[in-house]
RNA sequence: GGGCCAUUAGCUCAGUCGGUAGAGCACCUGACUUUUAAUCAGGGUGUCGCUGGUUCGAGUCCAGCAUGGCUCACCA
C-alpha cells in the first residue's frame, strides 16, 4: 500500500495541499484529474453562471426550443462515450436532460474536457436543442464549463442509495440520487406554505416565541437543558410554545399562530424525532368546537390544495380527509369498545377494581386517577382503531392541566384530540382562563413532579400573573406538522420527512 | 432501556460444510461521430463494522462493543 500513498500525495491537485489521505482508487483518480485541469489552467470550481433554461423546461417545450440556443447547468448523472461523440445526462433541481458533445462541433480542447468529466461533476453547458434518432430531447454542446469538480463517486445509477443510515447521515447524497426524496421535501414545503396561507387568509398573525425558556411549559414532556454563560443560568429548550402564545392573548392579540420547532428529550422512533415541528394557533372568543371546525377545514383544504384530493392512501390504507369527521366523547368511545361505563365510576379506587375485573390487559399504577385510567383504556384499546379522521372529545381534567372544565361536568374538559391512522394528529381545547383554577392545576402537577413524574408541568408564576390580568376565552389548537406530512406523503418514518433527523454520531 | 435482525469493494448485493474474496454498476486502458442500464475487448480497486476468543486455519463459530433497522417501553 506504500506506493498508493505516494501517488495520493502527488494527486491532491493544489500545490499547497500536502495532506496524505487514505484515498481509494476512485477518489485518487478524481484528484489526479483535478490536478491535471489546474495544470492546464482550467479552474475546476467556477463562479457565477447564468442559465437561460431548466432541464424540465427544455424537455417540456421542445417545439418552441428546437434548434434554439440554451444555457443550462447541473450535475452529470450518467455518461456514454462513443469515441468522437459522447452523451451524458445532467440534472438540475427540475430534473434531467441529455446533452451531446461531438468532437467536430466542440473542438479538441472541449471534447477532451468532456471526456475527463466524471459522474457527479457540475457543469455549465451552452448549446442548441435537438432530438436524437431515438427521440430523446437533447442539448448539443457548443461550449462547456466545469463549475464544480466532484471528488467522490456517487452511488450506483439504478439501485441508488438504499442504506437508510447513509441516506439520513448524508442526506445530500440521498437528494442527489433519489428524486422521490426531493419530491417529499418539496411537498412538505408546500404543505407548510398552504397552512400559512390558510391562516393568514383568516386574519391570524404569525409570531415567534422563545425557544429557550426558563420554565419549559405547555406540555407533559422531559426537556433538553442548556446553559447561558453570561447570565450563568440553565435554560430549557421549549417543549411547546403554548404558554407564551396565550400570554399574547392576554396582551390583546386575538388570532395568533406559530409554526416552529419543539424539543423533547425522549425516545427516538419512526414516529418521534427529538426536534419536531408544531403548528399552534389561538383564537380569542372561540372554543374547542371552533377548533374542530378549523382543524377539519385546514387539513382537508391543505390536502386538496397540495395533493389535489382529500382521498389519500397511507401505507395501503385508504383515508378520507373530506369533512365532516366523527366527533366522539371519550366516555362514549370507551363504553362502546370496552363496555365500561365511566359515568357510573366515581373514584380512582372503583376504576382500579373495574379495570382489573374487566381483564383488558392494561397495567395500572397506584398513582393512577379515575381520569388517567380512563385515558389509558382509551389509548390502549381505542386509539389504534381510529383509522379514519376522528375527534375524541371531553378529556379528563387530570390529564388536561391547561384546558377549561366542561360546564356540565367539572371532571372533564372542553378538549379534543384528532386521530388519523391510529395516530394523534392534533390536540386542542378551550383554554383555561381562570387564574385560580390554573394555579390549582399547577399545584397538583407540582405534586406529581415531587412524586417523581419528570413529565409533569412546572409551576409558572408569570403565566398565572398574566392570567390574573385577564385572558379572553379562547380556543387553542396544536397540529404535529411532521406527522401530517408523513400522512400526506405516504412516508413510513418521521425521518423520511425531516431533512436531517438526529443520528447518533459515529465513533 | 429490553428483544430480534443487519453490518463484505465507492454503491447494490452474493459468499455453500471453517480452507485464505466474488458479481453488477462505478472506475481504469483500448475501440466506436445520434447513445439509452450504449456496446465490444482487457483490468479487482477490500482493515469482510471493531476488539478478543476457539481453531493448524475465521467473512463464516463464540463473547463483548459500536452503528443502524424493526419492535416493546416512553411520547407528539
Amino acid at each position: 500500500m506504500g506506493h498508493k500513498q505516494k501517488e495520493t500525495e502527488i494527486a491532491t491537485g493544489g500545490e499547497n495541499n500536502n495532506l496524505v489521505e487514505d484515498l481509494n482508487e476512485l477518489m485518487r483518480v478524481r484528484r489526479e484529474k483535478l490536478g491535471e485541469m489546474r495544470g492546464r489552467g482550467l479552474e475546476p470550481y467556477g463562479g457565477r453562471f447564468e442559465r437561460t433554461h431548466s432541464a424540465r423546461f427544455i424537455v417540456e417545450n421542445y417545439l418552441a426550443l428546437e434548434n434554439k440556443p440554451v444555457t443550462i447547468a447541473g450535475r452529470i448523472m450518467s455518461k456514454r462515450g462513443m469515441g468522437k461523440a459522447s452523451f451524458a445526462h445532467i440534472q438540475d433541481a427540475t430534473g434531467q436532460v441529455q446533452i451531446y458533445a461531438r468532437l467536430n462541433d466542440v473542438g479538441e480542447a472541449t471534447y477532451d474536457l468532456f471526456g475527463k468529466l466524471d459522474i457527479g461533476d457540475i457543469i455549465g453547458v451552452e448549446g442548441s436543442v435537438f432530438k436524437t434518432r431515438m427521440g430523446e430531447i437533447t442539448v448539443a454542446v457548443a461550449k462547456l464549463r466545469l463549475l464544480s469538480k466532484s471528488l467522490r463517486p456517487l452511488p450506483e445509477k439504478w439501485h441508488g442509495l438504499r442504506d437508510v443510515e447513509l441516506r439520513y447521515r448524508q442526506r445530500y447524497v440521498d437528494l442527489i440520487v433519489n428524486p422521490a426524496v426531493m419530491a417529499v421535501f418539496e411537498t412538505r414545503s408546500k404543505i407548510v406554505r398552504a397552512f400559512r396561507n390558510f391562516l393568514d387568509g383568516r386574519g391570524f398573525l404569525e409570531v415567534e416565541t422563545p425557544m429557550m425558556q426558563v420554565i419549559p411549559g405547555g406540555a407533559a414532556a422531559r426537556p433538553f437543558i442548556t446553559h447561558h454563560n453570561a447570565l450563568d443560568i440553565n435554560l430549557y429548550m421549549r417543549i411547546a410554545p403554548e404558554l407564551y402564545l396565550k400570554r399574547l392573548l392576554v396582551g390583546g392579540f386575538e388570532k395568533v399562530y406559530e409554526i416552529n420547532r419543539n424539543f423533547r428529550n425522549e425516545g427516538i422512533s419512526t414516529k418521534h424525532n427529538p426536534e419536531f415541528t408544531m403548528l399552534e394557533l389561538y383564537e380569542a372568543y372561540a372554543d374547542y368546537n371552533d377548533m374542530m371546525n378549523i382543524t377539519e377545514e385546514l387539513i382537508s383544504s391543505v390536502a386538496a390544495e397540495v395533493l389535489g384530493t382529500t382521498s389519500i392512501d397511507y401505507q395501503g390504507t385508504k383515508i378520507n380527509l373530506a369533512p365532516k369527521w366523527d366527533r366522539i366523547p371519550m366516555l362514549e368511545a370507551v363504553k362502546q369498545h370496552s363496555g365500561l361505563d365511566f359515568s357510573l365510576i366515581k373514584t380512582a379506587a372503583e376504576a382500579q377494581t373495574v379495570v382489573k375485573q374487566a381483564r383488558l390487559g392494561i397495567e395500572l399504577e397506584a398513582s393512577d386517577t379515575r381520569g388517567s385510567i380512563l385515558n389509558k383504556i382509551f389509548e390502549e384499546i381505542i386509539e389504534p382503531k381510529l383509522i379514519q379522521p376522528t375527534f375524541i372529545t371531553d378529556y379528563p381534567v387530570e390529564i388536561s392541566p391547561l384546558a377549561k372544565r366542561k360546564a356540565e361536568d367539572p371532571e372533564l374538559t372542553d378538549r379534543f384530540e384528532l386521530f388519523i391512522y391510529g395516530r394523534e394528529m392534533a390536540n386542542a381545547f378551550s383554554e383555561l382562563n381562570d387564574p385560580i383554577d390554573q394555579r390549582g392545576r399547577f399545584v397538583s402537577q407540582a405534586e406529581k413532579r415531587r412524586a417523581g413524574d419528570e413529565e409533569a408541568h412546572m409551576m409558572d408564576e408569570d403565566y398565572i400573573n398574566a392570567l390574573e390580568y385577564g385572558m379572553p376565552p379562547a380556543g387553542g389548537l396544536g397540529i404535529g406538522i411532521d406527522r401530517l406530512v408523513m400522512l400526506l406523503t405516504n412516508s413510513y418514518s418521521i425521518r423520511d420527512v425531516i431533512l436531517f433527523p438526529l443520528m447518533k454520531p459515529r465513533d
